[in-house]
RNA sequence: GCCCCCGUAGCUCAGUGGAUAGAGCAACCGCCUUCUAAGCGGUUUGUCGCAGGUUCGAUUCCUGUCGGGGGCGCCA
């Protein structure tokens, strides 16, 4: 908002100075970035465009701003900027007319709660995001909640910075995999009474199951008929999970469905026809030095016995995966038939591509474990993209820019100062459902389930989403649980009860806003703060910085809060300022909402705490 | 061995190549006759792990190094 004018207005200034050959052509090349002040020594905005053109400009900084001054003096008085400064070595500061500055709050109030900080993109990206898919073989757990936390609002950033989002979730359900395998063979050893199998899935959820399926088939059924039934529970389990944490998904998509269907047949086909995978009974592996310089590349013969020939097995099916960059061609299919993992991720890549129609780009989060999947993932598409003739450099390289693996980093869970367990006491597993429970229960005690999980859900998210998904992070629970009070999403949610009580005390203040009036210093950094959320947004869209928006969301309260404790609102003897106030109240209330919205955490209109009774 | 991430105040961490590096917690001192004190103001706190390099300018980018965490299956 203001940051593009400004960036336009010096823009200008800039033509103008190349167009009278003050300044040479070379320096339109500079982008012009505006940055906020430290200080408001420093004006309300600066630009170091000076500084990082003065090569082009063949001038020293300080005469690059002297110029730019010159014309901005020259130019027509400009209204909301009110004067430019040169300072230290070369900083443009840009000092705005405050009363100016206030008719944004128009701007703010016109574009409300859904749609502010929303932007419009020229050519906006079809983008399929897909996130947490774990396997329907336990609950969501607490480690999983970072990546669906991440997740969803890296979905709610891109869309809001205007591109097309598809949300995924991966059912990994396919019939080969030997973890579904054996967590049906556990669920069908509860069923009979026996003793889950070497290796098996333990815990309360796996009895449960047990329980529920146990009212519909006999303890006698088939494994395969087992094994389907309750990964349907299990996926049914996770979604409502899911649910409560406030994520939904466009698409559940099943990667045994890809195999009913025949297509990861077809693709294989389509694989081995172009080339790039084979039978061939060899395998390369690549071994990298330091910067992925190749060192040394060894051809393993694979020995087929007589035994494979005698009992009629098929060759090994090999994905040339290191033609396009992996460490080692990766197995398509067994010599038993069986098709591997990566069998189905080729026809699922390939698939993904409809959602959303046309989609142009695919992002996968991934946990820390999975970062060695980056190279095979990518190979995978560049087998599938390359055209005939392609150079595989070329071929990899647009499967790099169409998919992008964002892998966020892990999460350690801390009580009474020390690494937590991801297992309970009781030897279960800590579900991301408990840790929700857990945090409103203890937060509000007297509340409803209903009201105590949006409290959970809303604390646990701005939690998993304060730091930056690249950044290994400590989850304090007695923090999040005993002391909730401390947490940042009460301090934020806290200026928006705040609001909402202002303007409903202020019901007899009517009249037309003079937005001239907000010329208070707090107003006019609470009005600079809200419009900084569309600028946040695609900066967080931009490089996935999402953790950006909790830090935005406390910063914006904190306008809010200083901006209440100087500038009574409700003043009937000074009817012009109060409406206008409450117009910024307005405003404000329409910036933090648009933040939570973005974030997934909810923006309650009320919050009292009961008076504690702790040291009576 | 290779790959990913981290090292900033006592603790947990922000920080867009820029000016005097910030916030919360913890400690201390103030502010409710007044729109919610889950708030506001103030005091105290630094070898941005270390060494080079690029740059007019580096906590930020690059290289190396030390320390810590995680990952490298015909499992998914």
């Amino acid at each position: 908002m203001i940051r593009d004018f400004l960036r336009e207005f010096t823009h200008v200034l800039v033509q103008e100075l190349i167009a009278s050959d003050r300044l040479p052509a070379a320096v339109a090349e500079i982008p012009i970035e505006i940055t906020d002040t430290k200080s408001i020594e420093h004006g309300d905005f600066a630009t170091n465009f000076a500084m990082i053109s003065a090569k082009a400009a063949g001038m020293n900084p300080r005469a690059v701003a002297t110029l730019v001054v010159d014309a901005f003096q020259a130019g027509p008085a400009n209204s909301l900027v009110h004067q430019i400064e040169i300072a230290g070595p070369g900083f443009l500061n840009f000092r705005l007319d405050p009363a100016q500055v206030a008719r944004y709050v128009g701007d703010i109030l016109e574009a409300g709660d859904a749609k502010f900080g929303n932007s419009h993109l020229a050519h906006p990206d079809r983008i399929n995001v897909e996130f947490v898919s774990v396997n329907p073989n336990g609950p969501i757990t607490i480690g999983s909640g970072r990546g669906a936390a991440f997740g969803s609002v890296l979905c709610n950033v891109l869309e809001a910075a205007g591109n097309v989002v598809h949300r995924e979730y991966y059912i990994n359900d396919g019939v080969n995999s030997e973890q579904m395998r054996l967590f049906g063979l556990s669920v069908q050893a509860k069923l009979r009474g026996e003793p889950v199998p070497e290796g098996g899935y333990k815990g309360d959820y796996v009895d449960d199951i047990a329980q529920e399926l146990k009212l519909t088939i006999s303890p006698d059924e088939d494994l395969a008929v087992v094994k389907k039934l309750c990964e349907k529970l299990m996926t049914d389990r996770q979604r409502e999970a899911l649910e409560i944490f406030g994520i939904t998904f466009d698409t559940w998509f099943s990667e045994q469905s890809l195999h009913d269907a025949g297509i990861v047949d077809m693709r294989l086909d389509e694989l081995a026809l172009k080339g790039v995978a084979d039978e061939n009974p060899v395998r390369t592996k690549v071994k990298f030095g330091k910067g992925g310089v190749v060192e040394e590349v060894i051809q393993e013969a694979q020995v087929s016995d007589e035994d494979d020939v005698a009992t009629g097995e098929r060759a090994t099916l090999w994905l040339r995966s290191t033609n396009f960059g992996d460490d080692q061609d990766r197995v398509l299919r067994r010599k038993d038939g069986r098709l591997t993992y990566i069998a189905s991720d080729v026809a699922y890549h390939a698939d993904k591509f409809n959602r959303p129609p046309n989609a142009t780009k695919l992002i996968t989060v991934l946990g820390p474990d999975h970062h060695g999947y980056i190279g095979r993932l990518h190979a995978v598409l560049a087998a599938l993209l390359q055209q005939p003739g392609q150079p595989d450099a070329d071929a990899l390289r647009m499967a790099r820019e169409q998919l992008q693996v964002v892998i966020f980093q892990l999460v350690r869970f801390m009580k009474d100062g020390k690494p937590a367990p991801m297992r309970k006491r009781d030897g279960n597993i800590y579900a991301l459902i408990d840790l929700i429970d857990e945090i409103g229960k203890q937060a509000a005690p007297d509340a409803d389930q209903t009201e105590q999980r949006r409290i959970g859900r809303d604390v646990a998210r701005f939690f998993y989403l304060m730091r930056s998904h690249e950044t290994a992070m400590d989850f304090d629970l007695d923090l999040a649980t005993r002391q909730s009070d401390d947490n940042p999403v009460f301090y934020a949610q806290y200026a928006h009860a705040r609001i909402c009580s202002v303007i409903a005390r202020a019901s007899e203040i009517t009249g037309e806003p003079n937005l001239a009036l907000l010329v208070h210093p707090r107003e006019t950094a609470l009005i600079k703060k809200i419009c900084d959320l569309p600028y946040e947004i695609q900066r967080s869209a931009k490089d996935h910085g999402v953790n950006r928006l909790t830090t935005y969301a406390v910063d914006l309260a904190g306008a809010f809060h200083y901006f209440y404790d100087a500038c009574r609102v409700v003043q009937p003897e000074e009817p012009e300022l109060s409406a206008a106030r409450l117009a910024l109240c307005h405003a404000a209330r329409v910036g933090l909402r648009a933040a939570f919205r973005i974030l997934g955490v909810s923006a309650p209109e009320r919050m009292s705490r009961e008076p504690s009774v702790v040291g009576l």
